[in-house]
DNA sequence: TCTTTAAACGGACCTCGGTCCGGTTTATTG
DNA sequence: CAATAAACCGGACCGAGGTCCGTTTAAAGA
C-alpha cells in the first residue's frame, strides 16, 4: 500500500519555508552525476530549440526526449513536469533579471531611492514578459503553484523589500500581491495580444498605478498586521 | 483536408466582441431539444453531486458522464470543456451577484455612491470565492482565456463602469484590471489557505486599494487612453 | 582494481481530457 | 401522417502528461 522508496526524489523546490536568499535553481547544482548533467545539458538545448521551430504549443515533453536522444522518463526525473522543463528555458534571463535588481546599477539596482526602484522594476518586468511572452504563458504553473514558484517568490520578496523603504504604513504583502499581479504574463498577453494596447501603455499604467498605490496616507483600513 | 461540417458548433461563447448587456449564460437558452435539456439538467446534478461528495479534483468527465447515464461526448458538447463544465456548476451563485451588483440594494447595487459600490463588490466577490474556493479555483480558464469568460467579462465592465464615475482621470482599463486581479481565486487561496490570512484581512485590503488607487489625483504619466 | 550502493535511465503503461463519426431522435413542414 | 433536416447521442479512439519499475551505471570505499 505504502510505497517505502520514494523512487522519485522531487527535483526542483526543496520545501515551502526556507524562502530567501536563495536563487531561482535553489539546490540544484549539488553535484548531478556526470550522466544526468549531461543529459539535463542536452534537454535544454533540445528544448530550447524545438520551441523556437515549433512554437512552445506544439512542443511535447516525447518530443524533447526523443531529440535530445534520451527516454521520457528522464526528462520528468529531471524536471519534474513540464511547467519544469520551461521554466528552466526561462532560468537564465530570470538569473539576469535577479542580478540586475538586486546588485545591479541604479536605477533597477541599489543606489536609486526605493520608489524608483520600484517604477523601474515593473517595467523591466513587462520587457522580459512581453519579449518571450509565448514561453512564460506556458511556463505559468498551475493556479496552486503559481505563488510557490522559486521565480515568483524572489521578484516578490523583492517588491515587499522595495515597499517597506517606500510605504511602511500598509499590509506589504497584499500591496506587492497587487502589483505583482499587474506584472503576470497572461494579463500582459491579454492587454497586448487581444486588446491591441502597446507596450508603452502598460508601462504607463505601471507607473500610475505605483503612484496611486505607494504614497504616505494612511489607509483607514489597516488591520494588525 | 477540411471539415465542411464543423460537427461542433461551439457550444458557450458566441464571439468576442458583443460584450456588454448580456448575461453569464449568453445565447443558452435558445430553446434546447427536449432531450438535450434534460440530459443538461441530469449532468449538471450529478455533477454538483460527484463534487460535493469527492472534491472537485477527483471527478472526472467520464465520471460524471457515467453517472448521469449519458455519454462522454454529450458532455463535452453541451459543456465544451471541463472548464464549462465547472463554471456552470457556479452560474447560479454568479447570476445571483451579477443581478445583485447590477440592480440589487445599496451599497452594492445603484443608490449608493460609485466608491461605497466598489467596496461592496470586492468584498461579497472575496466572500463568493472563499465559500466556494475549490470550484472556483477548478473553474478557472487556461491563462489565455481567463479575459474572456462570461463572467469575468461581466464583472470587469462594472468595475469599469463604477471606475469612470469615480475616477475619471486614469487609464480605467488597466486599473479595473488591477483590481480584478486581487479578486483572483488563485490569489485569495494562497492567501487564506497557504499563507492562512483571514478572509477580514483580505477584505482590509481590498478596502485599502480602493482608498489609495481611486482617489482623485492627476497621476504624472497619464496616456492618451 | 573490485565491490557496493544510490542515483539515473528508459520505455511500457496508465489516466484523463478532448475528438470523431455512424446511428438515432426530435421538431418542422407539406 | 410521412418525410426531411438539423440536432443530438454514445462510445471507440487519440494524444499528451505523468508514473512505475526492472535494468544500468557513475562514484565512493575496501
Amino acid at each position: 500500500m505504502s510505497t517505502p522508496l520514494p523512487q522519485f526524489p522531487k527535483p526542483q523546490e526543496p520545501a515551502a519555508e526556507p524562502v530567501l536568499m536563495e536563487f531561482a535553481t535553489p539546490a540544484e547544482a549539488p553535484q548531478l552525476r556526470a550522466d544526468a548533467a549531461r543529459n539535463r545539458a542536452r534537454l535544454l538545448e533540445a528544448a530550447a530549440r524545438l520551441v523556437e521551430r515549433h512554437g512552445v504549443a506544439n512542443v511535447t515533453m516525447e518530443a524533447v526526449a526523443a531529440a535530445a536522444e534520451v527516454g521520457k522518463g528522464t526528462v520528468f526525473r529531471r524536471f519534474g513536469d513540464r511547467t519544469g522543463l520551461l521554466t528552466a528555458l526561462l532560468d537564465h534571463t530570470e538569473q539576469q533579471f535577479q542580478t540586475a535588481f538586486i546588485g545591479g546599477p541604479a536605477p533597477l539596482g541599489p543606489g536609486a531611492s526605493p520608489l524608483e526602484r520600484l517604477h523601474a522594476f515593473g517595467c523591466r518586468a513587462l520587457r522580459l514578459t512581453s519579449d518571450q511572452l509565448d514561453l512564460y504563458l506556458a511556463a505559468e504553473p498551475s493556479p496552486t503553484r503559481r505563488f510557490s514558484s522559486a521565480p515568483y517568490r524572489v521578484r516578490f520578496m523583492h517588491v515587499c523589500m522595495l515597499l517597506r523603504q517606500a510605504e511602511p504604513a500598509a499590509d506589504i504583502e497584499l500591496l506587492a500581491q497587487t502589483l505583482m499581479g499587474y506584472l503576470e504574463p497572461a494579463l500582459v498577453h491579454h492587454l497586448t495580444r487581444q486588446r491591441g494596447m502597446p507596450l508603452e501603455r502598460l508601462e504607463s499604467g505601471w507607473h500610475d498605478l505605483v503612484d496611486r498605490t505607494v504614497r504616505p496616507s494612511a489607509g483607514r483600513h489597516l488591520p494588525g498586521a
